[in-house]
RNA sequence: GGCGGGGUAGCCAAGUGGUAAGGCCGAGGUCUGCAAAACCUCUAUUCGCGGGUUCGAUUCCCGCCCCCGCCUCCA
C-alpha cells in the first residue's frame, strides 16, 4: 500500500488514482519560469518528482505526467528587455539548459513539456478566463486587468489552510493596487502596459499576457483534463499558486480538481538561506564545473526525504560520492563473480521488497537505502568466505536492476583506453617478474592519465580517477 | 499575530510504548611487495530542556528553549 502526505488534509493517506484500473495515474508538476538557470533547489524539486513518477512506476502504474515551462512572466519580460532579446529568443536558452540539466541528473522526461506562450495555451487560459467571467466569478478592474474574486470560492484557503480573515498584510502586499474590489483577488489576464514591449495577446479584455495561475490551471486541464491524481512542487508553491489553482480550475469544471497534493520542501545551503547575495547558489552547472558527476548531486539532493528541509553543503556532496563508490565497488563485485552465468530463480535476496516498501511509506529514501546498504554488506559479507553462488550473484543484479531504475544512481560504463589497456598489460608482466619498480612506475603513469589501478586477488582493476 | 516543519553520535539521517536503522568521517583488523578511493568489525547507557502518565518514553501528555519556512505571483 502507498501512502502520501496529503498537503490538503495534512494526513498520511492511501494512494489510489481516480482511473477505475486503479492503473493509470494522472501527474502535474510544477515546471520552471526560464529567465535564467534554474538552481540546485528547484532540482531538488523535480528530483523529488522524479523520484516519486519512478516508484509509481515500480509498483505497476502507468504515470501520465505534465511539467509546464513558464515562458512568459514578470521576469522573463523583464531579463529579455535587459538582454535586448525578444522574448521567445530568450527563454529559448534558458528552456534548453534546463532539459540539459534534467538530463544531466537523470531525471525522466514528462509525457508532455506545455509551454505557456503555445497558441493552444494561450487559447485555453482565454477560454477559461471567459467562463469565469461569465460566471461572475472574475471581474475586468478599472486597470484593464481581470481578477479572480476569491469570496466567490468558499473553498479559498482549504490548502494553505488559512484564514483569509486573519491574513496580515505582509511587505510583499502592495497596498496600492486599489483596483482591485480584495486585497487579495489575484490577476488572471494582465493588461498590457509599455514594459511588456512587444509581448501580448489579444483577448476579449483586450491586449495583455495570462497571470501565472492559470497557466498551470489551463495547461493541467487541457492535457490530464478536469481531475488529476498527482499535483506537486516547491512548498513556496503552495500559497497563492497552488491555492489559485484549485479556485479556477474546480469554479470552472466543478469538479475537484487534484486528489493528492505533494509538496517539497527547500534547501539551506551551508545553513544558510541560498541567495545571490551570500555567494552560495549554485546551479548544476556550477557544480559540474567544480567536477561533480550528476549521478552525485543526483544522490547528494535525494538522499534526504522530501518534506525536510535539506541542508546542501560540500561536505554532503563528499558523503555522496562516497557513498556511491561503496555502491560501485560492489557491483562490480557481483558482476566479477555472476559471470555470464544465469540468475538463480530460487534465490529471493533479503530485504529483496523491503527497498520498495519503504518507499511506498510516503518516498521514505532514507529508510530504503538503509535497506540497499543492509543489503550490500549482507552480501560482501557472503562473497567474503566465497559463500555467494554466481548464479545468486546474478540474481541480485538484477533486483539491483529494478533499484536502479527507482534511484538512477549506477555509474555509466567506463571504457578503458587503449593507452590504458597496454599500460595494464605491460604492468601484469612486470608484476608477474616481481619488478615492483617497474610496476610502480607503471601505476603513476596509469594515474596521470586519469585512471586508479588496484592489485585484487583476481588481478589489477583499474577505475576512472575522481577529480 | 496566524499556520507549519525540525531539534537523535563529529556530519547526514531512519525509527518505535519495551530498551537506538543506514550512510559519511574515525579507530582496529583483513587482503597486498607496497598501495588502494576495497572488504570486515567497532563507534550514542542515549534521542533540545523540565515535569507528568506508565512496570517501562526518544516515542504519549503538559510547559519551556532553540533553529527554519510560509502568510498574495520565490522550487
Amino acid at each position: 500500500m502507498i501512502r502520501f502526505l496529503n498537503s490538503l488534509t495534512r494526513k498520511l493517506e492511501k494512494f489510489e488514482p481516480i482511473d477505475p484500473t486503479g492503473k493509470q495515474v494522472k501527474m502535474y508538476t510544477c515546471g520552471p519560469t526560464v529567465y535564467s538557470f534554474a538552481h540546485i533547489g528547484n532540482f531538488r524539486t523535480y528530483l523529488f518528482e522524479d523520484l516519486l513518477q519512478r516508484h509509481l512506476e515500480a509498483r505497476s502504474f502507468m504515470v501520465q505526467r505534465v511539467m509546464n515551462i513558464t515562458d512568459v512572466d514578470d521576469k522573463t519580460i523583464r531579463n529579455s528587455r535587459i538582454a535586448g532579446v525578444p522574448l521567445q529568443e530568450f527563454t529559448k536558452q534558458f528552456t534548453e539548459a534546463f532539459f540539459e540539466d534534467m538530463r544531466t541528473l537523470r531525471i525522466k522526461d514528462a509525457q508532455f513539456y506545455p509551454a505557456a506562450t503555445e497558441p493552444e495555451n494561450i487559447a485555453q487560459m482565454i477560454a477559461m478566463i471567459d467562463e469565469l467571467v461569465k460566471k461572475d466569478i472574475a471581474y475586468q478592474a478599472e486597470d484593464g486587468s481581470v481578477y479572480f474574486r476569491i469570496n466567490r470560492f468558499a473553498h479559498y484557503g482549504q490548502l494553505a489552510h488559512l484564514d483569509l480573515d486573519e491574513l496580515r498584510p505582509s511587505g510583499r502586499v502592495q497596498s496600492d493596487e486599489y483596483e482591485k474590489e480584495n486585497l487579495g483577488d489575484f490577476a488572471l489576464w494582465k493588461a498590457w502596459d509599455a514594459e511588456d514591449g512587444l509581448v501580448g495577446w489579444d483577448s476579449p479584455w483586450g491586449r495583455g499576457r495570462p497571470g501565472w495561475h492559470i497557466e498551470c490551471s489551463a495547461m493541467a486541464t487541457r492535457i490530464l483534463g478536469p481531475q488529476i491524481d498527482i499535483h506537486c512542487g516547491g512548498v513556496d508553491n503552495l500559497f497563492p499558486h497552488h491555492e489559485a489553482e484549485i479556485a479556477q480550475s474546480e469554479s470552472c469544471t466543478g469538479k475537484k480538481f487534484v486528489r493528492y497534493w505533494l509538496h517539497s520542501a527547500h534547501l539551506l545551503v551551508e545553513g544558510q538561506k541560498m541567495s545571490k547575495s551570500l555567494g552560495n547558489f549554485y546551479t548544476i552547472r556550477d557544480l559540474v564545473a567544480r567536477g561533480f558527476t550528476g549521478r552525485e548531486i543526483r544522490y547528494a539532493l535525494l538522499c534526504v526525504n522530501y518534506r525536510l528541509q535539506l541542508n546542501f553543503t560540500f561536505d554532503g556532496m563528499t558523503q555522496a560520492r562516497q557513498s556511491l563508490l561503496r555502491i560501485d565497488e560492489w557491483l562490480q563485485r557481483l558482476r566479477d563473480l555472476a559471470g555470464n552465468v544465469a540468475a538463480d530463480p530460487a534465490f529471493a535476496p533479503a530485504h529483496s521488497d523491503a527497498f520498495f516498501a519503504a518507499l511506498d511509506d510516503d518516498l521514505n529514501i532514507s529508510a530504503a537505502l538503509a535497506e540497499l546498504f543492509e543489503q550490500i554488506r549482507a552480501t560482501n559479507r557472503l562473497m567474503d568466505s566465497n559463500q555467494l553462488e554466481s548464479g545468486e550473484a546474478a540474481a541480485l543484479l538484477q533486483w539491483w536492476q529494478r533499484v536502479n531504475q527507482v534511484l538512477q544512481i549506477q555509474s555509466d560504463e567506463e571504457v578503458v583506453p587503449p593507452e590504458v589497456q597496454q599500460l595494464l598489460e605491460a604492468r601484469a608482466a612486470s608484476r608477474a617478474s616481481k619488478d615492483w619498480q617497474r610496476s610502480d612506475a607503471l601505476r603513476a603513469k596509469i594515474s596521470e592519465l586519469g585512471w586508479f589501478v588496484k592489485d585484487t586477488r583476481d588481478g589489477q582493476k583499474v577505475t576512472k580517477s575522481i577529480k
